[in-house]
DNA sequence: GGAAGTCAAGTCTCG
DNA sequence: CGAGACTTGACTTCC
């Protein structure tokens, strides 16, 4: 079946955060224990509020877990909170929701030093170990940029390369790369197809590092699906629009109607899992809702 | 209580 | 050369 789904990203407006988190001088195992219940906590609400207003598609924040990936946490939070982390996957299955993360701009696999290289192995690690705690399998995706070094591409592939060889079967089998200002749609396909990975294809990025002149989004949008086999679920895109006024590259407050619509009817009919990047996050998530139904019954 | 300053990490752009 | 921006602010200090 085909059809869009649409979702957001970390953050509902009308619900508590599930990113708290501490300053690395202040990090104790017990204040680390109590954040994650409440993490989990918050999580929990936002993906019941998820489920009563049918929104299928949601990022997780990479703050659930503070300190995730650094040495600072000794906890096995997996283990210690195992049965939470089942309860809480319970419901995202039972809802058929669909699960992904973004590691920050920090996580950078490409990079040229060794440190950081390193660093983004272990964010990724972390990610994946968020996502089995779960219960989720590997349809639920790490969605990473391909990062530094465009202007020299030969080796920041190559360094990429080495990076992706690091991670476990588990990390890499949930990775999927998305094209950025930096980094267009053309030379991250050619990269994703010598690592077999998936790509999501983000149409505010594409608008400001064009590739693939001339071709239409919707023609983008199936060639990004072509990386998209059966073990990894719905095909991922996101969208966004141009905060008016700010600087380029800036998302906006809220959803773009028109432009949406637009979008929308390039794309309809595909099975896509669409991640809102605006500020409102839910509320424009509804917006998008109300405005697929009314184009359903026209 | 509220405002301002600071926070694990990288990299690039702009002023 | 420092600040700001990036998928998501939240914490801490100071008044």
């Amino acid at each position: 079946m085909g059809g869009l789904r649409v979702g957001y990203a970390c953050v509902n407006t009308q619900l508590p955060s599930s990113a708290r988190t501490l300053r690395l001088a202040n990090v104790t195992p017990e204040r680390l224990r109590k954040l994650i219940a409440a993490n989990l906590e918050a999580l929990e609400a936002i993906l019941g509020w998820n489920e009563r207003h049918g929104v299928e598609v949601f990022r997780l924040t990479s703050n659930l877990i503070p300190f995730g990936s650094h040495a600072a946490n000794e906890l096995l939070w997996w283990e210690e909170f195992a049965r939470r982390f089942e309860e809480v996957g319970g419901l995202i299955l039972r809802a058929g929701m669909r699960l992904s993360t973004h590691p920050g701009q920090c996580t950078v696999l490409s990079s040229s030093r060794p440190e950081v290289a390193a660093a983004a192995v272990a964010e990724l690690e972390y990610h994946d170990r968020l996502l089995s705690a779960l219960g989720l399998d590997r349809s639920h995706k790490i969605v990473l940029h391909v990062g530094s070094g465009a202007g020299d591409p030969k080796t920041a592939v190559d360094r990429f390369l080495s990076g992706f060889a690091r991670l476990s079967p588990g990390a890499a089998g949930r990775l999927v790369l998305e094209n950025d200002e930096r980094w267009p749609l053309a030379p991250v396909l050619a990269l994703a197809a010598r690592v077999r990975l998936p790509v999501v294809f983000d149409v505010f990025h594409h608008r400001l590092a064009a590739s693939f002149d001339g071709l239409a989004v919707r023609d983008l949008v199936l060639r990004a699906g072509d990386t998209w086999h059966r073990r990894d679920g719905r095909q991922e895109v996101h969208f966004s629009t141009q905060a008016p006024g700010k600087r380029p590259g800036a998302h906006a407050e809220t959803l773009d109607t028109s432009e949406f619509t637009r979008f929308v009817d390039e794309v309809y009919d595909l099975p896509l899992d669409c991640v809102l990047e605006v500020k409102d996050k839910e509320r424009s998530v509804l917006t998008a809702h109300e405005l697929l139904r009314r184009r359903t019954c026209a």
